[in-house]
DNA sequence: CATTATAGATAGTTACACTATCTATAATAG
DNA sequence: CTATTATAGATAGTGTAACTATCTATAATG
């Protein structure tokens, strides 16, 4: 077991000795083994749970708030693969108002998608309220451009595609582990894949409006 | 040409006034008309440039700078609706610290995959490390549960869906509105549709996750 | 003509995520 | 065995970002 102390922890993870303190003093980090009143050892354990904080705050956007709620639900015994999925998902989406006629509208809207394609999820589930702000802001410049529910069918024709691409995922997902590393690696994933898909999106994107819209010798 | 006072501007867009005067003074929304020297007149192109503001704001959580950026994009004559989508892209990838060796690794596997995929995007697209920084949080976690490039098989595996995806929302969309709204929908566009889209494939997670990985009577 | 609503300048606030300092103690290097 | 360095933990301070509030001089409104 190799044993660290707090200056090596702070070396392996590239987080300041002092933000680890007040990780540790926030519960996120649970402390080290004591060896005297002002000593600690630290280990691998430490190590990749900073990692995990740190991508849930950098990668996944979290508000420490949000990291503490994802971490007690890690360290939670009962918390299966699939609880894990909805503690991370719902960490992801950001607070927005939600007061307004618009957002009513949408978040019908979204609730009817749901319905329409049979999706079996937890009934509050934040992503309803995320599709209902991206909707939001699609019918706010959508006017002019678009009519009102061409987008709805148009995410309606790619619910296919995405479903046969989480199917996938969920598929090659390993089920032998132990509990806490695969609930650890279900947050990450659901976090990093996220990431790394929209960023390859975007690569299409780019690479298809440069063939349609092209670019001829751009100044 | 319906005028409006900035009383009304504040009512119709759910932002205070104080902050409408905020925008005004970066620059982000241009002045109205004025009739006195205390006196402006605002019309509908400024109630959507503040939703413009919002939605960039909070859907695609970027800062005053990076709105800036945009902003300046749309405004600008020149920019095409291909130069759109790579400062909408740009502008949505926020800043990491990328010094550490990890990440110079995964730079190098990122371009390999852009690479190999002939993907023909700017070279320094921001997406680029976008990616490295998704595959550095996922290394992290992964060791212990999936082999180190398992991640990296699967985002192959993943292309041709995202490329049909890509292709088929570029070729719908229109080409013949004028310029500048033209823009401002490529640029909420390529931040709505992403959100509504990581929203369905969480959605689908869950779905196929409850398949999998069973919730038997959650408590 | 009293009230309310500006525009624009300036200053203040809030929230968040650290970061620094301090004390008492313990490890370590020469 | 001392001088230096490194803790743990408590407390306070910093920096930034995005507003929000106040103030003055005007102007619109009922």
């Amino acid at each position: 077991m190799s044993s660290v102390k707090i200056a090596e922890l702070s070396q392996r993870s590239n987080v300041p000795v002092a933000t680890i303190k007040y990780y540790l003093r926030l519960g996120l980090l649970p402390a080290g083994e004591y060896t005297a009143k002002n000593q600690a050892d630290y280990d691998e354990s430490h190590v990749s749970r900073i990692r995990l904080i740190r991508s849930l705050i950098q990668l996944g956007r979290m508000s420490i708030a949000d990291v503490t709620s994802v971490l007690a639900a890690v360290d939670d015994e009962s918390t299966t693969i699939h609880d894990a999925f909805g503690v991370a998902q719902d960490a992801m989406v950001p607070e927005q108002r939600r007061d307004t006629p618009e957002y009513q509208k949408a978040i019908a809207i979204a609730q009817k998608f749901v319905r329409r394609h049979r999706f079996k999820i937890r009934s509050h589930a934040a992503v309803i309220s995320m599709l209902a702000d991206a909707l939001v802001a699609l019918s706010f410049q959508a006017s002019g451009t678009l009519p009102a529910d061409a987008a709805e069918a148009y995410l309606d024709s790619m619910v296919p595609h995405i479903r046969s691409q989480a199917e996938f995922e969920i598929a090659n997902l390993p089920a032998d582990d132990e509990r806490s590393s695969m609930v650890e690696y279900t947050v990450v994933g659901t976090i990093g894949f996220e990431i790394a898909m929209n960023a390859i999106r975007r690569m299409a994107l780019e690479h298809y409006s440069s063939k349609r819209f092209g670019t001829p010798a751009k100044k």
